[in-house]
DNA sequence: CGCCAGGTGGGAT
DNA sequence: ATCCCACATGGC
């Protein structure tokens, strides 16, 4: 019954706002590198939202995600810029730098002082997971394996793992957002102040597909066009309260 | 000048 | 199990 509403609520965002192509990475924009995984040769459709095809792609979702955390993505590509400017492409580098000098390339990211350290924590479990989640199979029981172990990284919660599954590795798993509760909440589809946990298995029932790669997808784009609902409702729909100035 | 942005960890209840 | 708070920058 609410699965066939949020069915349709999705459908009418997808139409309203068009393929949203998540996540946005910087390094492969003009890559000429061929895939390295079956997992990135089916299913997807050429124009589309891919899966990096590299490690260095998979590790700049990581940064990314990490360092959006209740921050504007315009202050992450500054922070993305400086770590670039100084060499720290990968997670070796940056676990070889100096924490000083890390927190100044993180720093117009904001909260520099954690996610200094978060990120350097988070490049550990990089190095140590990156190439089994690769050779993992595209299914939700991965997600249910890996997912854990993601967690239990400091500065890694469930949004920021579900982001780095979902778009990094192309798993099986849907992001919950400030941006999802709104929506969703504000349509009445979803309990806006349930617990990351339920919502995450509710949109998980109601918007799975026919096969894992069909839902990958899915949701990938599902959470895009969350957020970009979210963001034109921000801009269209200014608060006018009694008493304001105008 | 004030509010807010794709949360998280830690401590109190 | 849930609630509350500190954490910080750049954009509008």
């Amino acid at each position: 019954v609410t699965e066939r509403a949020l069915r349709r609520a999705l459908q009418t965002l997808a139409e309203r706002h068009g393929p949203q192509g998540w996540w946005p990475v910087h390094c492969e924009r003009k890559s000429f590198r061929t895939p390295c995984d079956a997992r990135h040769r089916r299913g997807y459709h050429p124009g589309e939202f891919d899966l990096p095809r590299t490690r260095r792609g998979r590790w700049e979702i990581v940064t990314g995600a990490v360092l959006t955390q209740n921050t504007a993505w315009s202050n992450v590509e500054l922070a993305l810029a400086a770590l670039r400017g100084a060499r720290l492409f990968s997670p070796e580098a940056l676990l070889a730098c100096e924490l000083g000098v890390l927190r100044q390339l993180v720093r117009p990211a904001g909260y520099f002082n954690q996610k200094s350290r978060y990120l350097q924590a988070v490049a550990q479990w990089f190095i140590e997971t990156d190439r089994a989640l690769l050779a993992a199979p595209l299914a939700e029981q991965t997600v249910i394996a890996a997912r854990p172990v993601l967690l239990a990284v400091r500065g890694v919660g469930p949004e920021t793992a579900d982001s780095i599954l979902l778009y990094a590795y192309g798993l099986p798993t849907f992001v919950i957002d400030a941006y999802t509760r709104r929506v969703l909440g504000g349509l009445g589809l979803v309990e806006p102040n349930a617990s990351y946990e339920r919502l995450r298995q509710q949109l998980q029932t109601a918007l799975r597909e026919a096969t894992p790669e069909e839902t990958v997808r899915a949701w990938q784009e599902d959470h895009a066009l969350l957020v970009q609902e979210a963001k034109q409702l921000r801009r269209a729909a200014p608060p006018c309260r009694i008493g304001e100035r105008v």
